[in-house]
DNA sequence: GTCTATACGAAGATAGAC
DNA sequence: GTCTATCTTCGTATAGAC
């Protein structure tokens, strides 16, 4: 309480959740051991564990920067009205998955096992909350295209496919765009 | 050479490919380890890795069927003119992966590994070429959305999301059509 | 408080007896 | 063809040096 915390310990932290960070998008969550993370920052496993509780706390630390801007993400489009949240949402995430395309892949070694998984159920609450707002309405037909546009997106980015973020991106926003924004019957003529 | 195959050998394999697609359906393919496979055939480790060249293997055998059907679907479509061979993959592939679906999650283990994994090039290729005969074209942007498509697809089917048959199957059809079928801009004025 | 050393059980895989 | 025994490496847990 006294002075500011110990440097050391939040030296340390960060170092392993730096280097764990490459790892996980270089070769995948499953794919690299605590072992890999400790030779890499130069350190023994049991060091990694001290400051992680457990592989998947090391996990949801990595995410943790992505995930806030999501929830953040979630909080501010959700005072829009419909239309216009479910546009900023589109621009948002996908600016989002873009700028962290290399660790959206080891979603996908995780969503399976979500269940078990304490660290990221905030996670999935905000999934949920971001979904409806892409959905744009509770229908339930709206609520499936806006899970399969997400899906989509993520599945993008652990394909094999080289793809700039650029290109990542504006596939993004117009398989939203086609998915989910119905288009306007007849309201606008051609100029 | 001489007789036929000896019967035995077939009968073990086909009960361990039986007893894997259970196990792997219900709890995924990382979370199914040899043992389990073992204990359920009321053998050894060691029985399975004889009959099956290591863990992956047991999985493309059991993956086999439904492989073996898309690759029919796309030798069948690639001899239509593109936009039936587009209509042809769309409802049939969605009627692959609906009937396989307990299964197709388990492809989401395995995707980030491909590379690895020789017993899937094959895989690898078929999806490519039913890529591009759902794009029904080679505009970049085109495959872009087909690749899309199909990612949104397989992810709904490890989504935590119950979903009936008949729902998923109307969404990625629905799904499938928006993304890639261009709207005729003025040909059909209303009736 | 911070870290190393060591041990445990389970995983995939292999060698060799029967 | 099937087994037991064994190997290596994984994630995890604990004891204790500094």
């Amino acid at each position: 309480m006294g002075m500011a915390t110990t440097p050391v310990r939040e030296r340390t932290r960060s170092e392993i959740r730096q280097h764990a960070m490459e790892l996980f998008a270089e070769k995948g969550y499953d794919a690299t051991s605590l072992q890999d993370i400790a030779s890499v920052v130069g350190c023994s496993k049991a060091t990694v564990l001290y400051h992680f509780n457990g592989k998947p706390a090391v996990l949801a630390s990595v995410l943790e920067p992505a995930a806030n801007l999501v929830a953040e993400l979630v909080a501010e489009a959700g005072q829009l009205p419909p239309a216009a949240a479910q546009e900023r949402v589109i621009t948002g995430f996908t600016e989002i998955v873009v700028r962290f395309r290399g660790l959206i892949s080891v979603l996908n070694d995780v969503v399976p096992k979500m269940d078990q998984m304490p660290e990221f159920h905030a996670m999935v609450e905000v999934g949920m909350v971001l979904t409806r707002l892409l959905a744009g309405s509770d229908d339930p037909r709206q609520l499936g295209l806006a899970g399969y546009a997400i899906q989509g997106l993520l599945g993008e980015c652990h394909t094999p496919v080289q793809r700039t973020d650029d290109d990542l991106r504006d596939l993004a926003v117009t398989a939203m765009h086609r998915l989910l924004v119905v288009p306007p019957p007849e309201t606008t003529p051609a100029p």
